[in-house]
DNA sequence: GTGGTCTAGACCACA
DNA sequence: GTGGTCTAGACCACG
């Protein structure tokens, strides 16, 4: 996992997108301790408070408890949570993508050809 | 042309990617004038400092010329940058879609069908 | 309002029982701005931050609402929503009161006194 | 005696609170012996040091007196010094309550209405 | 001026 | 060591 600093999206956003995805692909098993915040801050290069605001935002959507003194764990029923989230997630991308297309303009055909090139280029960054 | 004001992406931010969607698909060709930033403001339901802030940008990105005294009009060679502007935008929205993903663990499959599953709902919303 | 940065009770929690109760008092009514977040931190000489934490909880709890650059507005239906809370507050401290009272081996007679006896004491302090 | 590790309120001080009670009720009597720190623990299912210092606590606050190298006893005129704790506890949630009620506009009649039904509800949870 | 995000660094209760 | 709250002060988009 990985911040982009200067993305417009926000970066406890992109915090949070990233356990969410990891947890929906099963790198974090409900019952399993997601790194702590200080750890993450380092491992990120952002400030803790960052990380702790992603983390509260994600035990707000029950994809975390946190343990006392102890961490922050994921949630029973996480996965299935997480999964919802992230295909919603790439479903309102392709959406966007798409609709952005025909406002400008574009065919059916142009837009779907540059959905097979993004999608051919992906690993790529 | 439509703001939403309560998304997450910023307002003046959406009134450049209309206008320049506008201009790709040709319904602002060069040399025509775009509306007032007070028509805009008015047309949009936003304040027109922010319709101001996104001429501002989209000239100095060389897609609107301003007219001195009477207004902003479409450059020359604007319906090419827009468009390539665009076919950027999509392959980026596309791009985050799959790499989202792909992160999350989806298959190529799941990938393919949930963007089939958009593109079957464009035009909605 | 005032703030007693020494309670066990969170700052931020007593701002945002404060603006609550305010709601529900119909001091604060649906449309109206509540003060801004500067104004509330120096009012209550407490970090802008700690305000804007409270304010952001109220607005996911459904209280207020932001407006852009303009400030937070008591929201529609917040005086009901308000009340319910104040009512459950007011009923869950009393609750909290008897039961430790019966805890302590108190009689239920001797209980009660103690509640007249705050209650001929109310508007001290 | 129990525990709610999800409770607003800090364990050691649902710990001291649960100790006092009992004293004040004259489950534990002066001269007595509380529970060990370990036979606390493994009964509330909390971490040894969190009773430690709800004990040392208690201890300065002269409810409790350390025997060298047996525990601790519960010294004597403890069951006065509780009770008027406890009094003191209760008076407090009861002011509370009442102070939010009238905060929140509610009238005398409404805020004895919820004590009598909190009352009534009492044993419950 | 407004809300909102981010950084830096402090203190506390808890394990 | 952990999470959580608070302070201080910066920058940004928006009205």
């Amino acid at each position: 996992m990985q911040i982009n600093p200067n993305s417009p999206v926000l970066i406890f956003q992109q915090i949070m997108d990233g356990v969410c995805a990891a947890i929906a692909a099963g790198v974090y098993r409900p019952g399993e301790m997601v790194p702590s915040v200080r750890q993450q801050a380092v491992a990120l290069v952002v400030n803790p408070n960052t990380v702790q605001r992603a983390y509260e935002q994600l035990e707000r959507d029950g994809l975390l408890v946190s343990r006392r003194g102890s961490g922050m764990e994921v949630a029973a029923g996480a996965p299935e949570r997480a999964g919802r989230r992230m295909k919603d997630a790439v479903a309102t991308a392709f959406g966007a993508g798409i609709r952005a297309g025909a406002a400008a303009g574009m065919t059916g055909a142009e837009i779907n050809a540059l959905y097979r090139k993004a999608w051919d280029e992906r690993d790529k960054s």
